[in-house]
DNA sequence: GCATAATATGAGTCACATTCATGTTGATGA
DNA sequence: TCATCAACATGAATGTGACTCATATTATGC
């Protein structure tokens, strides 16, 4: 007699064990499983003498399972469905309706417009596991070849092997501040017009603010002072109550824009102009899903452009 | 390229994918499984053929799990633990701290001494599965060879082979009646004496109540007539109240022996003896678990005979 | 780029699950 | 109680496939 008892469980036992249950017999189970009752036979066998319990009463004909082997029967009822579950989700992977889209943005301004495109998106593809991954917006794109994430909102293409940048849709950062700001009477502002002001920002680095990347930066201009507030609504109360100034893209104002208490006005005599893009493995952007976000997201777009 | 995708999962492949999960890469994860790096090559090569969907990323070096590996992962540790949890109890079934304890009772006033003691038996045996099956009290042994029960509580013991009858103790089936009652005067009670009486019994055949067995079916004596009740607690009310008379077990009524409503008197001159039986099979026999609810039960027994 | 560590590949071997043929055992009905 | 049949067990042969060994290929860090 073997005394190891290190059981080679297999799901082939499982099925096995629930099959002669529910045919009620190993010979009928068998045939079910289109297989011979001699190998079920051997089968159940070398698993009774595995795991050094018995699994059937053996006295009577009809094969039953004895109380040990209705415990193996309870794990297989649990087990197998789970299974069936996983490899459900897998032939959804594989036809495109299921899939994963984690999503990385390094503008913190774009959870304005993403949020209500995710909404839609989950509706119409609810096998596609949506996520924002905050956190990452330092080495994103890093994240995106490590397939750590699946799309990265940027606004600074690049040229990576593998990765493609879609168009997303342009904006304007505009200039923000109190109505009753001396600044609000000015046609367009320009990067010396900062020198003197608290600047309101979302708190990450420099390089990642249009305000500093396109303007301050290259002019070489230190505003009076900064301050660092996460929310959006609570930027443009700040500014509104004249605590500072803020830049902001013109979707996220022209929600609100006739409202009396806070003006906007273009950076320079020009107005700056940035383009969004989805970063997207050149793998993933054929995938249906992936397409149809990138709609929506143009779609979301042109309605806050034309509100 | 192959378009089956029917996954030939199997329990090597989940420890696998948390192996190299856990690990953080094929080699180290062929390390602890003890087993060659070439083997989990092949292995996670195979499967993802078969599953038709990428389970790794492969363009990082440290091999990663992709988005479908990750639900690979989820699947294995929902998975493995509820297969060990099943071979702990295998294991307990092996070395005698776990088994299966379903009890069938053909007397249905031995609930009242069955009680107390399974409640002791699940403290001190907390992985027994403990059980009381009602309603196979006709083909209770029948149940006990096919392993539909463990225990069969019974006091007509049989010559079956792979069934023994180890003795429980001994007790006597004695009269009650109300104190009012006129048979109260007697020193003893006989079969004739239930002929102008109404018979308070559970309600189940007559080969099975002593009364009949023992006395009645033998003098060929039939009661005036014959009332069916379920609770020993509500034919002692009915009896106090002279509605009837009846034949209880001598522990069941000696626990409440001094009451002044009713009386109890014995059976013929020299009383009446009885001897209950647990039939079990004689593999259960040996287990531990088995040899101490036998002696459980002898030492309630005795606390009540001595009560 | 080079060195190194990590993974992939191919051929060969061996274990073991299955099949086929046949033996053995419970159940069923006269 | 016996006969009969259906259900299960057993043994030898077979073929698949998982593993190992040896070696090629590919990422990563300096």
């Amino acid at each position: 007699m073997n005394v190891t008892h290190i059981m080679h469980l297999e799901f082939r036992h499982l099925r096995t064990i629930k099959a002669i249950h529910e045919a009620g017999g190993l010979a009928k189970a068998a045939d079910v499983m289109n297989i011979t009752q001699s190998a079920l036979s051997h089968q159940i066998k070398g698993l009774e003498d595995q795991a050094g319990v018995e699994l059937f009463v053996r006295r009577s004909k009809p094969l039953r399972l004895s109380a040990a082997g209705m415990r193996l029967l309870r794990l297989a009822e649990q087990v197998l469905p789970q299974v069936e579950s996983m490899l459900a989700e897998f032939s959804g992977l594989r036809d495109g309706r299921a899939g994963r889209m984690h999503i990385a943005i390094e503008c913190h301004a774009c959870f304005e417009w993403l949020f209500p495109v995710l909404e839609l998106f989950r509706k119409n593809w609810p096998e596609v596991d949506v996520d924002i991954r905050p956190g990452l917006a330092f080495d994103a794109l890093p994240a995106l070849l490590k397939e750590d994430v699946d799309l990265v909102v940027s606004s600074d293409p690049e040229d990576m092997p593998g990765v493609t940048f879609v168009e997303l849709f342009d904006y304007a950062p505009v200039f923000v501040a109190a109505s009753t700001h001396p600044l609000a009477q000015k046609a367009y502002i320009d990067a010396q017009d900062f020198r003197n002001e608290t600047l309101i920002t979302y708190p990450v680095e420099r390089q990642r603010l249009d305000v500093f990347s396109q303007l301050l930066i290259p002019a070489k201009v230190e505003p009076a002072s900064i301050r660092q507030v996460e929310l959006t609504a609570v930027i443009l109360l700040l500014v509104a109550s004249a605590r500072g100034v803020s830049v902001l893209p013109d979707w996220v104002v022209r929600e609100v824009k006739y409202s009396s208490d806070y003006v906007t006005r273009p950076l320079t005599k020009d107005g700056l102009t940035r383009r969004l893009y989805a970063a997207v493995r050149d793998q993933d952007l054929e995938q249906p899903y992936m397409q149809e976000l990138i709609q929506f997201a143009r779609q979301e777009a042109r309605k806050l452009q034309n509100a």
